[in-house]
DNA sequence: AGCGTAGAGATTGTTCAACAATCCTGCAAG
DNA sequence: CTTGCAGGATTGTTGAACAATCTCTACGCT
């Protein structure tokens, strides 16, 4: 390991690399299955509660049953599958105690974040707020041609890279559950638009309190969305 | 569905049940051999950066390769082997980072089920705090008798307890993994009891403080109370 | 009719053996 | 000292087979 001279641009040369080869590197058949798996779910084309047969899935994945039920284990670290022993694996069912559930996380770790921002604001690298500024406005952008699911997983990806400014490996991993799970949960509600449409104004306005670096005031403010946002969900869940 | 007339006690007695069939239908090879694997990289047996032949533990285990490799993705999830694709499955070797990271996450986690429980108070059952009673004396008792390892254990216990008071699957799950790759920091730590000696008496305080309903107070202790030990393992650890 | 039971069929859990793809090691050549 | 190339070892994946378990249907009993 020669360390050559100019070392401040030739490491970021090397971890951009580095994130390159991860991506190559991450094609394996069951990550590949899990893949195609995963956006059924999301999408909602495995509805809550449907099984997924594993010789009928072989035929459809062309990857053997072991492939495949290791395809499966990662869905279920996920949260997007279950386990029944001797009896398959499903598309969970979740339930108004789940929705309680994820929120009271949501909350808990979105809203530490945000205050968290406060203390290390200096050493933020400008620009690191761009991916949330995309995220806001491709929910716009979504939203001015009606498609709401979009808008939906734009708003999603708003909160995802929320979470990314802490830096923080294990609660990004975290978060990624979370909203796995909370996309769930939207597939059983039958009004996308009145779902998502009040969060696209309220992530803007969150990001400009960011930008604007009140992050005591977004951290109230993203507090109080999050508690609309699960009254929300929970009263289109009773009325299913 | 028939709901009977005596629902309090009827329903603690059928979770009791539910939890032994769980504890039954548990039994699959793969999760059994992840058991095992489990308690020897939690009890140190297996260095942090050791590699997990896939031949050899098919004979130690007794075991086939597809099924040990679901044992492995098992613990993956767990936090306690990493796959590095082509090259095999490896005991996780953490550093200061991640320490950072885990405590920030445990503050988090932890202070706020604290804090939490005030609100929730009234609907807590006796005896809910019986569990970390059982930890704090569990850990004087192996102090007594120089066991520092399982006084960590206990120690361990006593903060998994402690977040399961909040009654949040998700959380009690992420705790598990916070732990788990906890334990894995400790077995570079040579000196045991300097790092869980002073957490004896503090956890004690905790419990005390807890059963007086002092929430506010014991959620700003434990908050210095993490502070410290994130701070004595990060003095161990460059001290390695 | 209602209820419990036995057995057939289907699905999952697990094993085994084989082959393909990739990584690591050591050595030779520049 | 680096580069390129075998060769061996390990992982990734497949397919078939068998055991264990679940589900469903049909039967017999009260």
């Amino acid at each position: 390991m020669s360390t050559g001279g100019a070392d401040e641009g030739r490491q970021a040369w090397l971890r951009t690399v580095a994130a390159d080869v991860a991506r190559l590197d991450r094609s394996s058949s069951a990550e590949r299955a899990a893949d195609i798996l995963r956006r059924s779910i999301t999408e909602g084309a495995l509805p809550p509660g449907a099984q997924l047969s594993e010789i009928e899935l072989t035929e459809v994945l062309e990857v053997s049953r072991n492939t495949l039920r290791e395809a499966f284990r990662l869905l279920t670290h996920e949260g997007l599958l279950v386990y029944k022993l001797h009896r398959g694996v499903f598309v969970p069912e979740l339930d108004e105690r789940d929705v309680i559930d994820l929120y009271r996380l949501r909350r808990v770790l979105e809203v530490d974040v945000v205050r968290g921002l406060a203390e290390r604001d200096p050493e933020l690298p400008a620009g690191r707020l761009e991916p949330l500024q995309a995220d806001v406005e491709a929910a716009e952008a979504a939203a001015l041609v009606d498609r709401w699911p979009a808008v939906g997983t734009a708003n999603m990806r708003f909160h995802e890279h929320l979470i990314g400014l802490a830096d923080s490996t294990r609660m990004d991993a975290m978060t990624g559950r979370l909203l796995a799970e909370l996309r769930l949960l939207f597939h059983v509600i039958a009004t996308p638009r009145e779902l998502h449409e009040p969060y696209i104004a309220r992530n803007r306005g969150l990001y400009e309190l960011l930008e604007a670096r009140k992050y005591e005031q977004a951290a109230a403010d993203l507090h109080q969305y999050l508690l609309d946002s699960e009254q929300g969900i929970l009263e289109a869940f009773r009325a299913r």
